[in-house]
DNA sequence: TTACAACTTCAAGTCGACTTTAAGTCAAGA
DNA sequence: TCTTGACTTAAAGTCGACTTGAAGTTGTAA
């Protein structure tokens, strides 16, 4: 297959494909003159690669589970890892739904200023932390490519 | 409260709190000479902001669930339709973490043969899983606390 | 009064994950 | 043979959320 060809079938951009290949994340198993040539076993791999996006991994890590060559061998721990962090946001999530959700039915002048919605955000739990520790900062800073 | 004191019992940085300000974030109360004053309001603001974050929601995002200064009237319309989309990417991400978890204590010889795992895979590269703001809830830490 | 730490602004830099652009190569069809 | 369009590379650009650096200002302690 040609890359456009792999383009085609994975969804995935042929400018990425390479970038993915310049990264070690797949491999072509030739050229063809010039073009690179994949074989099919390049869209499990990008199957993988997307999967693992989804679920919060950075390429780097990806790269290390995919391992060099061969078989990937995924690391049950990182995997359990990675759930107990989504499951963090999860709980993140909610917490901010039922909020917005309050919010918008609330008649307080100010969010800050409505009981449950404070309640709900946490702020005093956010207030003592503040208070007898500095907190750690939040975030991550990558989103998850669309398209 | 100066911007150092905001800085330390919030524990964001005082480029950062600038950041913030020049965004519309948050706002100073005024100043003192060249000195930014703030109101200690703000600290709430801040969790709010981090929770926010944290949740994976990007700043501009937060600016307008936390309302523009000056506009009386939150868009509920907004905060419900928020809500709704949050609601759904919960939903994903549970799918999501379920299947990080079985698959960490699956007893299939290798990922790529464990049925369960394939579905996943197959979901990510179809892009069912993909508009998500997600985002390890884990992260570079570097500033913990210095009380 | 003077020194200076802490503040200020504005510009530029960083990081991850890509995308875009410019310039060049080449297999295949007319 | 020539043309064409899909491919190639290397480098630069983008985006969000900050951070860092240089250069200037100022309240306050000595």
């Amino acid at each position: 297959m040609d890359i456009s060809e792999v383009a085609k079938q994975s969804g995935v951009p042929a400018s990425t494909l390479r970038f993915y290949e310049e990264k070690g994340l797949i491999h072509s198993v030739g050229r063809h003159g010039l073009k690179r040539v994949f074989n099919a076993s390049v869209l499990e791999r990008l199957a993988l690669i997307a999967l693992g996006r989804s679920a919060g991994f950075s390429l780097d890590e990806i790269a290390k589970m995919l391992g060099e060559k061969g078989k990937p061998d995924i690391d049950r721990q990182l995997l359990l890892d990675k759930a107990k962090e989504l499951d963090e946001t999860i709980k993140k999530l909610t917490t901010m739904r039922d909020g917005l959700q309050h919010a918008a039915v609330c008649s307080a002048p100010s969010h800050l200023e409505c009981p449950k919605f404070r309640k709900l955000m946490g702020l005093a739990a956010a207030k003592v932390l503040n208070d007898e520790r500095v907190k750690s900062a939040s975030s991550p800073t990558h989103k998850i490519a669309k398209a």
